[in-house]
RNA sequence: GCGCCCGUAGCUCAGUUGGAUAGAGCACCGGCCUCCGGAGCCGGGAGCGGGGGUUCAAGUCCCUCCGGGCGUACCA
């Protein structure tokens, strides 16, 4: 069977059609807001008595007769309270074991797909990450990287078939600065300098040089030209450089256990063509036109829906000196991405030795057959809020070059920005001002927390109680990455040192010090073979089985959402459903009576295993001990 | 100007796509270690920015106003 709620949901449905109503009424069914109605209950009545043109508490009992009619084996009874609510109550010694058999049965190697309903056909291809290669990563691409690794853990969770990919900016204006500044302003490496924060430095130092350095600022448009050309001293320096920051990136993040199945190169696309190819595709399809006059004289612009060419919403793609735009760019690698370009990369591994590498697009030999990669019937980029306009303009490309149905499936998954709060400002030396509540990070400014000094600093605080040094590192890596996940999309993040580094309440450290609490009891009490007999539920005992049996249904959600804050949600509320069991029940080592106790073992056992399922899911240890 | 996002307890945030009495963490105050791990638990006070509307039912949908952020580049 599946969960309890969707076997309820599937009953009043089928009830409701027996009544009369069609898919007009949503087959609602909830937890039951009182514990007295029941464990579940839906107002489906009160909603179909507009349809029927019937009182509602009438219906309800009629609901109630058929659905008791349906005799299903985990319900033990079915009532109706005013104003037409149905609430169902289960039959503990029939839905009990079911839920923790189930729980128990969780394995990462079958993907929790609903029986009957088929995972969606075809590659879904992740992009996330995607931070220039011209300094170290901060707390907003750590957001981000956090968000696209667990949306793509929890879609390969539900049997879906996922790609990873992260874009590499290496011919841009911020590679281009670093290289500048590399070459001419003479900035000593330290000696136990990370190169990316080595580069973060010489970005800041280079934009500073800029304001007072017009040589300088020429120097940048004669390095952007050379890396364009694609070969030469400069694009070869520039390729080494970007090389060797991605290196530190891919490092940075495989410290919060985040990886990639494909490194992309957008120096790779524009040496295979893939722009020209695409720019034919858009000029033939009528998809952009050339401007002759006006404010976009001599450029190719993508016109806006429904408006005459060159209006204010039109996009230049190809500067009046003929260079494409990056959004011009992200349109040949979105096609790419669904297979309709017509050209391909060549692939190969990106560091061959190393196991945990990902691969990686090449101009040279090809090592890695090219089925293995892109072909997605779905796209879903992680790109912060600020850039919904371009991303919009990608998918128009797409809708113009007569591919609708992957435009649709073209999906900005967008969010919002990581800021500092007043007291993470002021600690880095930023004044403050009045009523102001976040500040932006700028790493051209040199004002951000690095991703590695926070994971740093959070080793530093969790090692104060940690069993050891792996355990520290296990919990300061699921501490930070809560955080950053806990968060809805759409909200802005006022990083908070101490927010970010609490070791109490609603954190990463209260959901693998839960598990690992589980996994003490398990060690204290021995398993007990033989059939599960449930005895009378206390409170905390029915709330757990309900949190385990509401697992299947909230990594679908957060699955469909694409939404790890309401996994987050949900394992934070099991966790505390554990620690009330524990708290308030009797302690299992004490449990005299066999029966009880081989009960509550599996029980503690089923939380375990789903806690354990769902920390994967959002990319966090489980620890056995901390 | 236009577009998007945010506004829920002193602070930081959830709120299951419209359901019964709006939750959590932090902070503050007061309790709990003869008890499977106290990174824990129990108790205490206070809230949906304002105003209309739709509905049996609105934090959630619509309109409007007020605050704040972002976007609207021949930057990426």
């Amino acid at each position: 069977m599946r969960d309890v709620r969707t076997e309820l949901i599937r009953a009043v449905r089928a009830v409701l059609i027996a009544s009369g109503v069609d898919d007009q009424v949503e087959a609602v069914v909830d937890r039951s807001a009182r514990p007295e109605f029941g464990d579940f209950s839906t107002p489906a009545p009160l909603r179909a008595a507009r349809v029927l043109r019937r009182r509602p508490i009438e219906i309800a009992e009629e609901l109630r007769g058929r659905l008791e009619a349906l005799q299903l084996p985990f319900v033990a009874g079915w009532t109706v309270s005013p104003p037409g609510y149905v609430n169902c109550r289960l039959d503990d010694g029939a839905w009990a074991p079911t839920v923790i058999d189930q729980a128990l049965e969780l394995d990462r190697g079958t993907p929790l797909v609903i029986p009957g309903e088929a995972p969606p056909r075809g590659r879904t291809l992740v992009e996330h990450t995607a931070t220039n290669p011209n300094k170290a990563a901060h707390v907003g691409h750590l957001r981000n990287a956090c968000i696209g690794d667990s949306v793509a853990r929890i879609l390969r969770r539900l049997g879906h078939e996922v790609e990873v990919q992260n874009y590499i900016d290496d011919t841009g204006v911020q590679v281009a600065d670093v290289a500048v500044g590399l070459r001419h302003l003479g900035i000593a490496q330290g000696a136990d300098e990370p190169y990316d924060r080595y580069c973060s430095r010489v970005y800041v130092e280079v934009g500073r040089r800029y304001e007072i350095d017009p040589d300088l600022v020429e120097e940048r448009r004669r390095t952007l030209r050379e890396i364009e050309a694609g070969d030469g001293e400069t694009a070869r320096f520039v390729k080494e450089l970007a090389s060797r920051v991605v290196d530190c990136h891919l490092a940075t993040m495989r410290r919060f256990d985040i990886g990639y199945d494909l490194l992309t190169w957008e120096s790779d696309i524009i040496a295979l063509g893939f722009w020209s190819r695409a720019f034919e595709l858009l000029r033939e399809t009528g998809s952009i036109v050339h401007v002759t006059e006006g404010r976009h004289a001599g450029c190719w612009v993508m016109p806006s829906d429904g408006e005459e060419a060159d209006d204010d919403d039109a996009k230049v793609l190809v500067k009046s000196d003929g260079v494409a735009t990056y959004t011009a760019k992200d349109i040949a690698y979105q096609l790419w991405k669904f297979g309709l370009l017509g050209r391909d990369f060549r692939y190969r591994r990106w560091h061959p030795g190393d196991a945990d590498s990902p691969a990686t697009t090449t101009t040279g030999e090809a090592e890695l057959p090219a089925e293995g990669f892109g072909r997605a019937a779905r796209v879903i980029n992680v790109i912060d809020a600020r850039q919904a306009y371009p991303q919009q303009v990608v998918k128009r490309g797409l809708a113009r070059t007569g591919h609708a149905e992957q435009a649709e499936q073209s999906i900005h998954l967008a969010y919002e920005v990581v800021a500092l709060s007043p007291a993470a400002a002021e600690a880095l030396g930023i004044p403050l001002e009045e009523g102001r509540k976040e500040y932006a990070l700028s790493g051209r400014k040199g004002i951000e927390v690095r991703a590695d000094d926070l994971l740093d600093k959070a080793w530093e605080r969790v090692g104060e109680k940690a069993a050891d040094a792996e355990t520290a590192t296990m919990l300061a890596a699921g501490a930070v990455r809560y955080y950053l996940e806990k968060f809805t999309l759409s909200q802005i993040i006022a990083f908070d040192f101490d927010d970010a580094l609490r070791v109490t309440g609603d954190t990463g450290i209260y959901l693998m010090y839960s598990h690992a609490r589980a996994a003490g009891i398990m060690r204290k009490v021995e398993a007990a073979p033989g059939p599960v007999v449930v005895p009378a539920l206390e409170g905390a005992e029915r709330a757990l089985l309900h949190g385990l049996d509401g697992y299947r249904h909230a990594l679908a959600e957060a699955g469909a959402a694409l939404s790890p804050s309401t996994l987050c949600t949900y394992a934070f509320e099991l966790a505390s459903t554990l620690t009330d069991f524990y708290e308030h029940t009797e302690a299992i080592v004490r449990e005299q009576d066999p029966a009880r106790r081989a009960f509550r073992r599996r029980l503690v056992a089923a939380t375990r295993a789903t806690l354990a399922d769902c920390l994967w899911c959002l990319g966090m240890p489980a620890p056995e001990r901390v």
